[in-house]
DNA sequence: CATCAACATAGACGTATGTCGAATCAAGAG
DNA sequence: CTCTTGATTCGACATACGTCTATGTTGATG
Protein backbone atom coordinates (compact mmCIF):
# COMPACT_ATOMS: atom_id res chain seq x y z
CA UNK A 1 0.00 0.00 0.00
CA UNK A 2 2.23 2.76 1.22
CA UNK A 3 4.93 2.11 -0.76
CA UNK A 4 6.78 5.39 -1.45
CA UNK A 5 6.85 6.30 2.47
CA UNK A 6 9.01 4.24 3.45
CA UNK A 7 11.51 6.35 0.41
CA UNK A 8 11.82 9.32 2.95
CA UNK A 9 11.02 7.48 6.49
CA UNK A 10 7.13 7.95 6.98
CA UNK A 11 5.02 9.87 5.05
CA UNK A 12 4.59 10.31 1.24
CA UNK A 13 6.94 12.96 1.61
CA UNK A 14 4.97 16.53 0.16
CA UNK A 15 7.77 18.79 0.35
CA UNK A 16 10.56 16.66 -0.22
CA UNK A 17 9.64 14.66 -3.37
CA UNK A 18 7.11 15.18 -6.10
CA UNK A 19 4.04 13.96 -4.85
CA UNK A 20 2.44 11.30 -6.88
CA UNK A 21 -0.75 12.01 -8.89
CA UNK A 22 -2.61 9.45 -6.69
CA UNK A 23 -1.39 10.43 -3.31
CA UNK A 24 -2.08 14.00 -4.30
CA UNK A 25 -5.59 13.53 -5.09
CA UNK A 26 -6.36 11.88 -1.66
CA UNK A 27 -4.60 14.53 0.57
CA UNK A 28 -6.22 17.19 -1.46
CA UNK A 29 -9.65 15.59 -0.28
CA UNK A 30 -8.83 15.76 3.30
CA UNK A 31 -6.84 19.66 2.45
CA UNK A 32 -9.84 20.65 0.97
CA UNK A 33 -11.72 19.50 4.18
CA UNK A 34 -10.27 21.91 6.13
CA UNK A 35 -10.30 24.87 3.56
CA UNK A 36 -13.52 25.87 5.18
CA UNK A 37 -13.91 28.58 8.05
CA UNK A 38 -16.56 26.36 9.31
CA UNK A 39 -15.11 22.87 9.40
CA UNK A 40 -12.05 25.10 10.89
CA UNK A 41 -13.73 25.72 13.91
CA UNK A 42 -15.37 22.82 14.21
CA UNK A 43 -12.49 20.62 14.22
CA UNK A 44 -10.85 22.87 16.61
CA UNK A 45 -13.96 23.12 18.79
CA UNK A 46 -13.61 19.46 18.44
CA UNK A 47 -9.98 19.16 19.03
CA UNK A 48 -9.52 21.14 22.27
CA UNK A 49 -11.87 19.50 24.08
CA UNK A 50 -10.05 17.65 26.66
CA UNK A 51 -12.25 14.53 27.26
CA UNK A 52 -11.91 14.53 23.26
CA UNK A 53 -15.52 14.57 22.45
CA UNK A 54 -17.81 17.08 21.99
CA UNK A 55 -22.00 17.05 21.21
CA UNK A 56 -23.23 18.51 18.23
CA UNK A 57 -25.60 20.63 20.60
CA UNK A 58 -22.69 21.90 21.94
CA UNK A 59 -21.25 22.69 18.24
CA UNK A 60 -24.33 23.96 16.65
CA UNK A 61 -25.14 27.55 19.03
CA UNK A 62 -21.57 28.38 17.97
CA UNK A 63 -22.71 29.34 14.65
CA UNK A 64 -25.20 31.68 12.97
CA UNK A 65 -26.01 28.74 10.32
CA UNK A 66 -28.76 26.33 10.79
CA UNK A 67 -28.46 22.32 12.37
CA UNK A 68 -28.85 20.60 9.11
CA UNK A 69 -25.49 22.74 7.63
CA UNK A 70 -23.37 22.26 10.68
CA UNK A 71 -24.24 18.92 10.29
CA UNK A 72 -23.18 18.72 6.52
CA UNK A 73 -19.93 20.14 7.24
CA UNK A 74 -19.44 17.48 10.04
CA UNK A 75 -19.66 14.95 7.31
CA UNK A 76 -17.28 16.22 5.33
CA UNK A 77 -14.95 16.51 8.45
CA UNK A 78 -15.59 12.58 9.13
CA UNK A 79 -15.20 11.46 5.20
CA UNK A 80 -12.19 13.30 5.49
CA UNK A 81 -10.97 10.83 8.35
CA UNK A 82 -10.23 13.93 10.38
CA UNK A 83 -13.10 13.24 12.72
CA UNK A 84 -15.63 10.36 13.78
CA UNK A 85 -19.24 10.06 15.52
CA UNK A 86 -20.67 8.06 17.40
CA UNK A 87 -24.58 7.85 19.03
CA UNK A 88 -24.76 7.84 22.47
CA UNK A 89 -28.79 8.07 23.53
CA UNK A 90 -30.28 10.90 21.87
CA UNK A 91 -27.25 12.69 21.69
CA UNK A 92 -24.24 12.34 18.94
CA UNK A 93 -20.71 12.78 19.97
CA UNK A 94 -17.80 13.78 17.98
CA UNK A 95 -14.15 13.35 18.34
CA UNK A 96 -10.60 13.85 16.54
CA UNK A 97 -9.27 11.00 14.63
CA UNK A 98 -5.25 12.15 15.71
CA UNK A 99 -3.51 10.01 13.19
CA UNK A 100 -5.03 11.93 9.72
CA UNK A 101 -3.96 15.70 11.68
CA UNK A 102 -0.69 13.74 12.84
CA UNK A 103 -0.24 12.79 9.38
CA UNK A 104 -0.86 16.11 7.93
CA UNK A 105 1.59 17.97 9.95
CA UNK A 106 4.34 15.31 9.06
CA UNK A 107 3.66 15.78 5.65
CA UNK A 108 4.48 19.43 6.46
CA UNK A 109 7.13 19.35 8.50
CA UNK A 110 10.59 19.94 6.65
CA UNK A 111 13.40 17.24 7.47
CA UNK A 112 15.38 18.71 9.80
CA UNK A 113 18.90 18.47 7.52
CA UNK A 114 16.68 19.92 4.94
CA UNK A 115 18.62 22.93 3.24
CA UNK A 116 16.26 25.95 3.46
CA UNK A 117 16.69 27.78 -0.06
CA UNK A 118 18.83 30.40 -0.33
CA UNK A 119 16.93 33.50 -0.39
CA UNK A 120 17.22 35.77 -3.56
CA UNK A 121 19.88 38.11 -3.24
CA UNK A 122 17.95 41.06 -2.73
CA UNK A 123 14.41 40.99 -1.99
CA UNK A 124 13.07 44.43 -3.50
CA UNK A 125 9.86 46.11 -3.21
CA UNK A 126 7.93 43.86 -4.92
CA UNK A 127 5.93 41.33 -3.36
CA UNK B 1 -2.06 25.93 28.72
CA UNK B 2 -0.52 29.24 26.92
CA UNK B 3 -1.54 27.99 23.79
CA UNK B 4 -2.15 31.30 21.35
CA UNK B 5 1.38 33.22 20.94
CA UNK B 6 0.06 35.97 19.94
CA UNK B 7 -3.35 36.87 17.63
CA UNK B 8 -2.41 37.03 14.20
CA UNK B 9 1.47 36.73 14.14
CA UNK B 10 2.57 32.94 14.85
CA UNK B 11 0.54 29.82 15.92
CA UNK B 12 -3.78 30.20 16.39
CA UNK B 13 -3.33 26.31 18.01
CA UNK B 14 -5.92 24.87 15.88
CA UNK B 15 -6.11 21.74 18.13
CA UNK B 16 -5.61 22.98 21.49
CA UNK B 17 -7.97 25.74 21.69
CA UNK B 18 -10.88 26.64 19.95
CA UNK B 19 -10.42 28.71 16.45
CA UNK B 20 -11.29 32.33 16.37
CA UNK B 21 -13.60 33.31 13.58
CA UNK B 22 -11.06 35.60 12.09
CA UNK B 23 -8.50 33.14 12.04
CA UNK B 24 -10.37 30.40 10.73
CA UNK B 25 -11.09 32.46 7.42
CA UNK B 26 -7.69 33.44 7.22
CA UNK B 27 -6.33 29.48 7.86
CA UNK B 28 -9.28 28.35 5.09
CA UNK B 29 -7.71 30.20 2.19
CA UNK B 30 -4.48 28.43 3.18
CA UNK B 31 -5.77 24.90 3.36
CA UNK B 32 -8.56 25.82 0.06
CA UNK B 33 -4.99 26.49 -1.39
CA UNK B 34 -3.98 22.89 -0.92
CA UNK B 35 -7.46 21.38 -1.57
CA UNK B 36 -6.64 20.57 -5.30
CA UNK B 37 -4.10 17.96 -6.18
CA UNK B 38 -2.87 19.90 -9.13
CA UNK B 39 -1.89 22.93 -6.43
CA UNK B 40 -0.90 20.09 -4.44
CA UNK B 41 1.33 18.33 -6.74
CA UNK B 42 2.81 21.71 -7.80
CA UNK B 43 3.91 22.68 -4.33
CA UNK B 44 5.20 19.33 -3.98
CA UNK B 45 7.32 20.04 -7.03
CA UNK B 46 8.59 23.13 -6.34
CA UNK B 47 9.35 22.10 -2.58
CA UNK B 48 11.30 19.09 -3.46
CA UNK B 49 13.92 20.94 -5.85
CA UNK B 50 16.56 21.43 -4.26
CA UNK B 51 17.94 24.83 -5.52
CA UNK B 52 14.46 26.08 -4.21
CA UNK B 53 13.70 27.22 -7.47
CA UNK B 54 11.44 25.75 -10.94
CA UNK B 55 10.90 27.33 -13.94
CA UNK B 56 6.90 27.20 -15.26
CA UNK B 57 8.38 25.81 -18.04
CA UNK B 58 9.39 23.01 -16.15
CA UNK B 59 5.87 22.34 -14.44
CA UNK B 60 3.80 22.61 -16.93
CA UNK B 61 4.61 19.65 -19.47
CA UNK B 62 4.08 17.67 -15.83
CA UNK B 63 0.35 17.97 -16.62
CA UNK B 64 -2.25 17.32 -18.78
CA UNK B 65 -3.72 20.66 -18.65
CA UNK B 66 -2.87 23.72 -20.59
CA UNK B 67 -0.56 26.65 -19.61
CA UNK B 68 -2.72 29.47 -18.49
CA UNK B 69 -4.53 27.05 -15.93
CA UNK B 70 -1.33 25.67 -14.60
CA UNK B 71 -0.04 29.67 -14.43
CA UNK B 72 -3.49 29.92 -12.60
CA UNK B 73 -3.12 27.19 -9.97
CA UNK B 74 0.45 29.29 -9.25
CA UNK B 75 -1.05 32.62 -8.78
CA UNK B 76 -3.55 31.01 -6.12
CA UNK B 77 -1.11 29.23 -4.39
CA UNK B 78 1.47 32.53 -4.55
CA UNK B 79 -1.54 34.31 -2.98
CA UNK B 80 -1.97 31.86 0.02
CA UNK B 81 1.99 32.37 0.71
CA UNK B 82 2.79 29.41 -0.14
CA UNK B 83 4.86 29.89 -2.79
CA UNK B 84 6.26 32.93 -4.44
CA UNK B 85 7.63 33.81 -8.22
CA UNK B 86 10.65 35.95 -9.40
CA UNK B 87 11.07 36.44 -13.09
CA UNK B 88 14.20 35.87 -14.60
CA UNK B 89 14.76 36.82 -18.37
CA UNK B 90 12.57 35.18 -20.14
CA UNK B 91 11.35 32.41 -17.18
CA UNK B 92 9.34 33.17 -14.11
CA UNK B 93 11.07 30.81 -11.56
CA UNK B 94 8.80 29.86 -8.71
CA UNK B 95 10.06 28.48 -4.77
CA UNK B 96 8.48 27.37 -1.72
CA UNK B 97 7.67 30.19 1.30
CA UNK B 98 8.50 27.80 3.77
CA UNK B 99 7.30 29.94 6.48
CA UNK B 100 3.61 29.09 5.92
CA UNK B 101 4.16 25.21 5.10
CA UNK B 102 6.43 25.21 8.85
CA UNK B 103 3.31 27.46 10.49
CA UNK B 104 0.63 24.82 9.34
CA UNK B 105 2.65 21.96 10.17
CA UNK B 106 2.89 23.64 13.82
CA UNK B 107 -0.64 24.16 13.56
CA UNK B 108 -1.25 20.38 13.13
CA UNK B 109 0.78 19.10 15.74
CA UNK B 110 -0.26 18.25 18.71
CA UNK B 111 1.70 19.44 22.37
CA UNK B 112 3.28 16.86 23.63
CA UNK B 113 2.37 16.71 27.12
CA UNK B 114 -1.36 16.89 25.34
CA UNK B 115 -3.38 13.62 26.23
CA UNK B 116 -4.87 11.90 23.40
CA UNK B 117 -8.41 11.19 23.68
CA UNK B 118 -8.97 8.10 24.28
CA UNK B 119 -11.41 6.11 22.58
CA UNK B 120 -14.24 5.94 24.92
CA UNK B 121 -12.47 5.34 28.08
CA UNK B 122 -13.75 7.33 30.28
CA UNK B 123 -17.47 6.28 31.65
CA UNK B 124 -17.83 9.08 33.81
CA UNK B 125 -19.74 12.41 33.20
CA UNK B 126 -17.65 14.66 30.98
CA UNK B 127 -16.94 17.90 32.24
C1' DC C 1 -49.15 4.78 21.00
C1' DA C 2 -48.44 9.75 20.66
C1' DT C 3 -45.25 13.23 21.13
C1' DC C 4 -41.18 15.73 21.48
C1' DA C 5 -36.15 16.61 20.87
C1' DA C 6 -31.69 15.76 18.56
C1' DC C 7 -29.41 14.75 14.10
C1' DA C 8 -29.31 13.31 9.49
C1' DT C 9 -30.83 13.30 4.69
C1' DA C 10 -32.94 15.25 0.35
C1' DG C 11 -33.77 18.68 -2.92
C1' DA C 12 -33.15 23.44 -4.50
C1' DC C 13 -30.66 27.60 -5.34
C1' DG C 14 -26.92 31.06 -5.70
C1' DT C 15 -22.01 31.51 -5.82
C1' DA C 16 -17.35 29.93 -6.24
C1' DT C 17 -14.04 27.03 -8.61
C1' DG C 18 -11.46 24.62 -12.39
C1' DT C 19 -10.89 24.54 -17.06
C1' DC C 20 -10.35 26.15 -21.71
C1' DG C 21 -9.34 29.21 -25.93
C1' DA C 22 -8.17 33.78 -27.29
C1' DA C 23 -5.90 37.91 -26.34
C1' DT C 24 -2.15 40.38 -24.08
C1' DC C 25 2.23 41.30 -21.99
C1' DA C 26 7.44 40.45 -21.51
C1' DA C 27 11.91 39.32 -23.27
C1' DG C 28 15.15 37.73 -26.56
C1' DA C 29 16.65 36.85 -31.75
C1' DG C 30 16.98 38.13 -36.52
C1' DC D 1 11.04 46.86 -35.94
C1' DT D 2 9.26 42.23 -36.41
C1' DC D 3 8.88 37.61 -35.12
C1' DT D 4 8.98 33.80 -31.89
C1' DT D 5 8.66 31.82 -27.30
C1' DG D 6 7.23 32.00 -22.42
C1' DA D 7 3.82 33.44 -19.17
C1' DT D 8 -0.20 35.98 -17.44
C1' DT D 9 -4.82 37.89 -18.01
C1' DC D 10 -9.58 37.80 -19.84
C1' DG D 11 -14.13 35.97 -20.95
C1' DA D 12 -16.90 32.02 -20.96
C1' DC D 13 -18.80 27.72 -19.36
C1' DA D 14 -19.68 23.27 -16.69
C1' DT D 15 -19.29 21.57 -12.32
C1' DA D 16 -18.70 21.65 -7.32
C1' DC D 17 -19.66 23.82 -3.00
C1' DG D 18 -22.17 26.09 0.92
C1' DT D 19 -26.46 27.21 2.44
C1' DC D 20 -31.29 26.92 3.20
C1' DT D 21 -36.09 24.73 4.04
C1' DA D 22 -38.60 20.57 4.35
C1' DT D 23 -38.70 15.88 5.62
C1' DG D 24 -37.00 11.52 7.70
C1' DT D 25 -34.90 8.77 11.50
C1' DT D 26 -33.66 7.64 16.10
C1' DG D 27 -34.35 7.60 20.92
C1' DA D 28 -36.56 9.22 25.27
C1' DT D 29 -41.00 10.28 27.77
C1' DG D 30 -45.80 10.47 29.11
Amino acid sequence: MRAQEAADGCCPALLTSPLDEEQAGELAKVFKALGDPVRLRLLSMIASRDGGEVCVCDLTPAFDLSQPTISHHLKLLRQAGLIDGERRGTWVHYRLLPAMTDRLAGLLTRPAGEPLPAPAAAPGGRA
